[in-house]
RNA sequence: GCCUGGGUGGCGGAAUGGUAGACGCAGGGGACUUAAAAUCCCCUGGAGGUUACUCCGUGAGGGUUCAAUUCCCUCCCUGGGCACCA
């Protein structure tokens, strides 16, 4: 045995073996208990990042943890393959994606491999691979035939970066997803949807059937879908008017209301700037020029600013009126900057005096304010003088016969009566939209649809599928828009149905689409005969623990229900929801150091090319104080490595660094860690120790580099200790009937910490909380080393270290399994610690005979007397009073009370 | 504004009604060494005291309880998400 730990020969040498010995390959074993671990699958960027290690590093403990417990574990890993940064590498460095994709993903793999996770590699794939989008494919067939896929015209985010479309759900606070810095557009256009909106109410409902999931995740899916009851309200148009488009005929305006009950008071009505009535009724009404201006300038604004707080109240007059439908009175209808278009119908019946945006607008274009809700005990609400909308529940007025009901019941009467009356009625509205999937980029799954002049829109034939992409393509910088649509030779081919000329539809998925089902098809191994191999996606699916970052709490997550429950229909699979629980694992981050800069910087100190005159720093502008004109001010260096920070002082100027937040890493704030070099100084072992010990799994990693040296000297110590004891042990044998508690109190209370070691290791990694189940080990490794087996009977004593390290190994071997392997094996062990079972606690030796009573008085710790178990309450009080400091407390006072715990405390109360 | 987590030593974090600060890091002292690194041992919330021990202390204030970091109420700070949702 080698002295000195050395990670980086044994580590390698233990993935051979186990990778040799196929230990981590599995297959579905009905009978047995089965366990599916994944994590979610990485794009091939071509580095793993902090993140990734410690998302893998998670799974992998859990995996090997029930690996152990008799578990049949299934833990693949692959490549989310297809996406933008393939697509913009190649037009940057002339080459083809797949070739930049599956280099990456050879990178990835090898550090995947050297950080030896548990992978079982042969269901690997990328779902770039035409094997695996042609079933991707052939869903989107079907989903077309049952009219869960769909074309439809509509506004659309445009992000000009990507040059594609975006889901709503992509746009983050108006700008793009994946450019933070990129304002999204809109753009009318024709898009493929998936409609998810027809799965809204099975999706909400079972946010409340996954109790394995944070609620915070489940709120947030819960607020996307947004489900709210109210009614549809008919309000008739003056006249009738006809959609120049589809030629329809037009004599009313539908709106979606939750408040109903206020439909009396409703006195204009508002629009959406997109809506297509803006343009149908204004024309002619001698406001077309108008309502076309603000429709644009509406618009074109961009949504931050539409979104803001402080938003201006605007509109315009149409020229139209429709009548309110219970008063008859007539009502002007205008275009509102503030009515979105795409909740509920586009259209808001404005009750100005109860709702506070109707009020706003309304008191800037002098609308009629009409209260019908009264305030309980109130003085009676005018319209003249009302400050704010009052938009609480309240007694009917203003409302006919209706004068005097209560609002809430008011609400599902007059619901049931516009339904009567063929005026509406009921409803439940959704915010959810349906999914675009749309992508006018090269690099995706093609949507297997073909145009015919003849027959129209055609779905590729099963049998012809997959559409595979084509390979000649053409990528440099000069290509604006989809490479796809100049592929000729792919685009042009013939219409299945008629052979005519016919073109294919250049639009690829969203990638979206394939993380939404990989999960399914790791259960088969290299299966090609259908989308599952059936027997094995019945038995592992669903998946009992997904672990990955809460960035994905609504796309992914919501995307991957959806169709789980879309597959689920088209009969493929037997499950309602892909994954049983959930763990959103938290960031990992460091703090940031950057130099702070001169500050503001006086005229004379700036030289010449707008540099500072102190330090030759960019000089730039900053606002210091609120309306004040900006100041100049010396911008300093930026940010640095920690390597490169020597004394704390900017290695530019020298002027002091400041710390930064602590936040995620990023390569622009410099503050990452690549977790190859760290392999490289400290190994695989203790990479994932640190990862796992820092903070609970869901928490943020706080990235120390000390912190990493404890968990390496840990690693050490264990290390020395074997090699320290390893000969003696060796020698002794294995001999299993030494009774140590009936031994000196050194060898039973060493005996009972080894099993309290296993019991407290168990339940912590039961309840997910790894670092304490770190502590655990560690606390079993400091009373292994102050233990003595040379003392004494020593074939005992040396019997009960073995037991020790050999119980330190196997409980940290889920942890760090390349030491415990290469330690176990050095004992003389000729199995591997891969194969064995999770060590299980003698109860003989968690029993206690003592403990250490604790004495209160007045709730205040006095006194701790070691005593034995099973005290009763009158010795405990006996016990008490002759200690010297209890007795001191209770000078003068009289016991009036006393609380006793047993085995625990003994609480009196004095006055 | 709404919905959510969270606030404990110098730091990461333990303890979910019963001994606050496990475990690790950093720091101090000592051993080994020509020296340094590494390693090992001891100390380490604050204040007082020679010791015994005492007082204070889990964001702030109140409450429930024999007993509160833990439960309840009010407030402050902070991370994350959503936001004109009719």
């Amino acid at each position: 045995m080698e002295e000195k730990y050395q990670p980086g020969v044994i580590e390698p040498k233990w993935q051979g073996i186990w990778e040799a010995g196929k230990s981590f390959e599995k297959e579905a074993a009905p009978g047995r208990q089965k366990y599916y671990l994944l994590e979610m699958f990485p794009y091939p960027s071509g580095r793993l990042h902090m993140g990734h290690v410690r998302n893998y590093s998670i799974g992998d403990l859990v995996s090997r943890y029930k690996e152990m417990s008799g578990f049949n574990v299934l833990h693949p890993m692959g490549w989310d393959a297809f996406g933008l940064p393939a697509e913009n590498a190649a037009i940057e460095n002339r080459t083809h994606p797949a070739k930049w994709t599956y280099q990456n993903i050879e990178n990835m793999k090898r550090q995947l491999k050297r950080l030896g996770y548990s992978y079982d590699w042969r269901r690997e794939f990328a779902t770039c691979d035409p094997k695996y989008y042609k079933w991707e494919q052939m869903i989107f067939v079907k989903m077309l035939e049952k009219g869960l896929a769909y074309k439809s015209r509509s506004w659309v985010n445009w992000c000009p970066r990507c040059n594609t479309v975006l889901a709503n759900e992509q746009v983050e606070g108006g700008y793009c997803w994946r450019h933070p810095d990129t304002l999204v557009e809109q753009k009318l256009l024709s898009q493929w949807f998936f409609k998810i909106t027809a799965y809204a109410e099975e999706l909400l409902d079972y946010t409340n059937k996954l109790p394995g999931w944070p609620e915070k995740v489940l709120v947030m899916q819960r607020n996307w879908i947004g489900k709210s009851t109210g009614a549809l309200i008919h309000f008739p148009l003056e006249k009738e008017y006809i959609d120049g488009g589809t030629g329809e005929k037009i004599d009313r305006i539908i709106v979606y209301t939750t408040r109903q009950d206020t439909v009396y008071g409703a006195t204009f009505m508002s629009i959406a700037a997109e809506h297509p009535l803006c343009e149908i009724l204004s024309k002619g009404a001698g406001q077309e020029g108008k309502v076309a201006d603000f429709c644009r300038r509406v618009r074109t604004e961009d949504k931050i600013k539409r979104a803001s707080d402080d938003y201006l109240k605007e509109g315009v007059f149409t020229g139209a009126y429709c009548r309110n439908p219970m008063t008859g009175k007539q009502i002007p209808i205008y275009v509102a900057n503030f009515v979105l278009m795409d909740y509920g119908k586009g259209c808001v019946m404005a009750v100005p005096a109860h709702d506070q945006r109707d009020f706003d607008f309304a008191r800037v274009y002098g609308l009629e304010i009409l209260p019908v809700v009264q305030p309980e005990g109130e003085p009676k609400l005018d319209g003249k003088t009302m400050t704010e909308a009052y938009v609480e529940e309240g007694t009917m007025i203003n409302s006919a016969e209706y004068e005097g009901m209560k609002s809430g019941q008011f609400r599902s009467e007059i619901a049931v009566r516009l339904a009567q009356d063929g005026k509406g009625g009921p409803t439940v509205n959704y915010r959810i939209r349906d999914w675009l999937i749309s992508r006018q980029r090269y690099w995706g799954a093609p949507i297997p649809v073909i145009y015919c002049e003849k027959c129209g829109m055609v779905p590729v034939p099963e049998k012809d599928l997959p559409v595979e992409l084509p390979l000649n393509v053409a990528f440099d910088p000069s290509i604006t828009g989809n490479p796809l649509a100049g592929a000729e030779d792919w685009v042009n081919t013939k219409c299945p149905k008629c052979r005519g000329e016919a073109k294919r539809e250049t639009d690829t998925m969203d990638t979206f689409v394939e993380s939404s089902w990989y999960f399914d098809r790791f259960t088969g191994v290299n299966y090609d005969r259908a989308m599952f191999d059936q027997k094995a996606v019945d038995y592992w699916m669903p998946v009992d623990q997904y672990i990955g970052g809460i960035e994905h709490a609504v796309l992914h997550l919501l995307y991957a229900r959806f169709f789980t429950k879309v597959l689920r229909d088209l009969g493929l699979l037997k499950v309602d929801e892909p994954f049983t629980n959930l763990l959103t694992q938290g960031m990992v981050i460091k703090e940031s150091l950057a130099c702070p800069g001169h500050g503001k910087l006086n005229p004379d100190q700036i030289a010449k090319d707008n540099k500072c005159g102190i330090c030759g720093a960019t000089a730039g502008e900053r606002v210091v104080q609120e309306g004040k004109p900006a100041v100049r001010v010396c911008m300093g260096h930026g940010y640095f490595y920690t390597e490169e920070v020597k004394e704390m002082k900017c290695p530019v100027c020298g002027l002091k660094i400041e710390a930064g937040r602590k936040e995620k890493m990023s390569k622009s704030k410099k503050n990452i860690i690549d977790p190859e070099e760290l392999i490289r100084k400290f190994g695989a072992d203790t990479v994932r120790l640190f990862c796992l010990f820092a903070a609970p799994p869901d928490k943020e990693i706080d990235w120390t580099d000390e912190g990493v040296m404890g968990a390496y000297r840990f690693l050490n110590r264990i290390w020395a200790l074997v090699y320290k004891h390893r000969e003696k042990i060796m020698e002794a044998g294995k001999d299993d009937t030494f009774d140590f508690l009936s031994g000196p109190e050194d060898e039973a209370k060493l005996w009972r910490k080894i099993n309290l070691s296993i019991r407290d290791a168990t339940e912590r990694m039961d309840k997910w909380i790894f670092n304490t189940a770190i502590s655990s080990m560690m606390e079993l490794y400091n009373e292994l080393s102050s233990f003595d087996p040379s003392q004494g009977d020593r074939k005992t004593r040396t019997a009960l270290m073995r037991k020790g390290i050999e119980t330190l190994l196997t409980i940290l071997n889920p942890f760090t399994p390349h030491l415990c392997e290469e330690l176990w094996r050095e004992m003389g062990n000729r199995d591997l610690l891969v194969g064995r079972t999770w060590p299980k606690p003698d109860p003989r030796a968690l029993l206690v005979s003592k403990f250490q009573l604790v004495i209160q008085i007045n709730g205040k710790l006095r006194a701790r007397i070691e005593s034995d178990c099973g005290l009763s309450e009158e010795d405990a009080v006996k016990l008490a009073l002759s200690h010297p400091n209890v007795k001191e407390h209770l000078q003068g006072k009289q016991v009036r009370k006393k609380v006793y715990v047993p085995d625990k405390l003994l609480n009196l109360v004095v006055g």
